[in-house]
DNA sequence: GTCTATATTCGGATAGAC
DNA sequence: GTCTATCCGAATATAGAC
């Protein structure tokens, strides 16, 4: 579980030793992270608010977190975590067609299904030390050139450099697209399925 | 002068009434919330912070703005005035081409001499009340729905109703993430008028 | 029109009871 | 392990001198 994950790798700053209690604890922390910054910020939302939201007091919450900015980091951690696992487990596969499909469906799925940890992560980078500021662009930067490298495998090189690129830029921008703006795809015109369909079949129209 | 016009959009809220002294400050205060808030986020720059950068002392500040939030509004405000007009004169045109290329060429050119501004307003669209929420909004669907419509008139109806809307959206995130993320695009590998061009070709591959 | 000084509220964090 | 009560610094905003 995410939240098991969570405590184990911040397991020194954590005072509450029971792994059940912290994991739940980190759970509910996390959530109304989410909700509240959804709406106004991380950095507006206090501390109070997320006793509200919790029913956790400041000694309750505190006994969980060092501090608010911690937060932050923890989403960071779990993000990178699940899109290096993503990444690495496609690129096993030898056809890099498949591994370039493995890639951007997983990514799409995955961030519709954790769409509050990658959302605040875009949206809260700037919450963060200028080094976890420059990790958290690390993770972009190795799924554009994961792509990129596919992408030149799979056509052979028949277009120039910089037009991998963009067209890993591009597809990026799309699965970002998604779920940046849940308030565009919230009614449902389009499906998952779709849309992932979509942005690997506008990938190879411009390989073409 | 875009200060003027700010200064025009909110003077009942300014007290210092003589325009020179009111659009010249407005200009250090505009400019030093960019940099600040590039850096660490509107919520967190205070307007101490805002005393040190443009020099001015807080009964200074406080004499061309109402409160710390109207920045923010104003930003949206000068953001919603120059993407209208960029669209409302592009659609004019008759050719659907021309009025196509001229929306995606223009935005682009204009989100990078105001990146700042464009900036500002998509990571602190949530530091505006609920109706400025709705009104930037506002100016992104107004953004797709003309690119669509054009798109449409371009292809005329080869394809489904979906597809239109998809392109239309990955030709917005493109010139979002130009804007966006100057941290890749610093270093000047893409020259503006190649990313522009890029864009206007991936549009049209993904028509045929 | 702009400054300094100050009022007031609210933030994160901690100490100690239970 | 969790709660209540409290400390202390920092934030926005204002009042009044120049």
């Amino acid at each position: 579980m995410i939240y098991t994950l969570l405590f184990r790798l911040h397991q020194e700053a954590i005072k509450t030793k029971k792994e059940k209690f912290a994991v739940n604890n980190l759970e509910k922390l996390l959530k109304a992270t989410f909700r509240i910054s959804a709406k106004i910020g991380f950095h507006e939302m206090s501390l109070r608010d997320l006793c509200r939201e919790t029913g956790l007091s400041m000694g309750g919450i505190y006994s969980c977190i060092s501090s608010k900015d911690i937060l932050a980091v923890m989403v960071k951690d779990v993000v990178k975590f699940i899109t290096k696992d993503i990444i690495e487990k496609a690129i096993l596969n030898e056809d890099p067609e498949r591994a370039f499909q493995n890639i951007v469906r997983n990514l799409v799925y995955t961030t519709e299904i954790l769409q509050p940890w990658f959302y605040f992560l875009y949206f809260e980078t700037r919450s963060l030390s200028p080094k976890d500021q420059e990790d958290s662009k690390r993770i972009e930067i190795l799924i554009i050139d994961s792509l990129r490298e596919l992408l030149i495998r799979i056509d052979d090189r028949k277009n120039n450099e910089n037009h991998y690129h963009i067209i890993a830029t591009m597809v990026l921008a799309m699965i970002q697209e998604r779920y940046l703006k849940p308030w565009k795809y919230k009614k449902g015109k389009y499906s998952i399925e779709a849309y992932a369909s979509k942005t690997i079949q506008l990938a190879y129209s411009a390989l073409r």
